[in-house]
DNA sequence: AATCCGACTATCCTTTCGTATAAATAACCT
DNA sequence: AGGTTATTTATACGAAAGGATAGTCGGATT
């Protein structure tokens, strides 16, 4: 499992994180007791950080309108008041722009593509290793970016639909721009039978016909 | 959903890179003295690594196989003897599995893609500053992958086949599943317009119905 | 044994696609 | 003005796709 790092060009700003007068300022929200306890136990050992942490979004919106902006903001995906990636938004209007990274154990790859796009510093899976997690967190304080590489190459759920076997061998044909005859003849089936199986696949893929089929397959990597 | 932080054996060994006995050993292969020199005036200013430069890819063998592997060797991938991502399998056996990364000025997302997949420990574009290379060579040093995210964000060359603003539209219809009626009932055109502009499309992008052009647009993201 | 179900096949029919050929219009370039 | 190119429309035909209905077959269930 290896971890990488994002950069969005900023390099210019904010050159040197070591040599900030003040130490960080870290503001963990996360429903679960153990995860900000552990993340900030890490984090206060690399004597970089002041931690704050909370267990809902309100809790730390409001500390954020109490206490200034902090350097990063770490919040949990399922968590009380996230709503999604509105919370995000929210967090974000609260902490003046600096960066707000999302935290989650079950979000998927789609998910961390979309907080990335609304604005977010990072996306952490609490998969992710103890050093791992803090060297992410130095890069996302300068203001660059992180997303882990492995994580994102998960496949996107393939139980979108489920497919037979036979369906699934004909999808392949579908997006190889493959005619019914040329799929039955490959498969050694009747053309009719493909007919079948494409008909069935729209249903099930809401597709109102093949090249739909097709695309949609393809946008939800189901092969 | 609990074991949220996961300690692997990597996290115990070698746990802060500040704190390393020795210091690094990087290798840097590219063929331009300014590249090689700018980049191990930086890493030894960090005062935190010991760098091997070399002008192409039998000099970086040869330096591994004579002085023990490195750290990371860094390999340019436009420089003599790397023969695409070849280079990259042979200084991986050579420097005993240590992390090798790809380093370019040219390269595409596609290309940088294709280098992780073949075993890069990461790919670092020349056009990225000081700072973020120094820390991308930190991370893939500590065993991690490194890949820029607005790097990869770019979009594939586009330039693929010239389409006419009307084809394009005609094929944007394509990969909505819309039909020729459909298409033509949008743009406000006849059905037969519609087939012909399919049909140069279909040639355009050596598609052989569109099915087939539809998929080979979403795959180089011609839209 | 009876039954249900998934995969496959068969016929029939309508719609859509793909191709060819021909031609009109407008814009742009030299 | 002549030539090129992009865009459009027309007519026509064969191939392919899509839909409906019904039947076969093997395996699993009850």
């Amino acid at each position: 499992m290896q971890n990488v790092l994002s950069f969005r060009a900023k390099d210019d700003i904010d050159y040197s994180t070591e040599a900030r007068a003040a130490p960080m300022r870290i503001l963990i929200a996360d429903d679960h007791d153990l995860v900000r306890d552990t993340i900030a136990m890490f984090l206060e050992a690399e004597g970089m950080a002041e931690i704050v942490s909370v267990e809902n979004l309100d809790a730390a919106v409001q500390a954020a309108d109490a206490s200034g902006s902090f350097d990063l903001v770490l919040l949990d995906f399922n968590m009380p008041g996230m709503d999604g990636l509105q919370g995000l938004t929210r967090m974000k209007e609260a902490n003046d722009g600096c960066p707000v990274a999302i935290l989650s154990g079950t979000a998927t790859p789609r998910i961390a593509k979309d907080a990335l796009a609304a604005g977010a510093a990072g996306f952490v899976p609490k998969t992710l290793g103890a050093k791992s997690m803090v060297s992410a967190i130095r890069f996302m304080v300068a203001g660059e970016t992180f997303l882990p590489y492995d994580f994102m190459q998960q496949e996107e759920a393939k139980t979108v639909a489920n497919l037979s076997e036979r369906e699934t061998e004909v999808l392949r044909g579908l997006c190889e721009g493959k005619s019914n005859k040329e799929i039955a003849r490959d498969l050694d089936l009747q053309e009719v039978t493909i007919k079948l199986h494409v008909k069935t696949l729209c249903r099930k893929l809401d597709a109102k016909n093949r090249t739909q089929a097709a695309m949609i397959a393809r946008d939800h990597k189901l092969l």
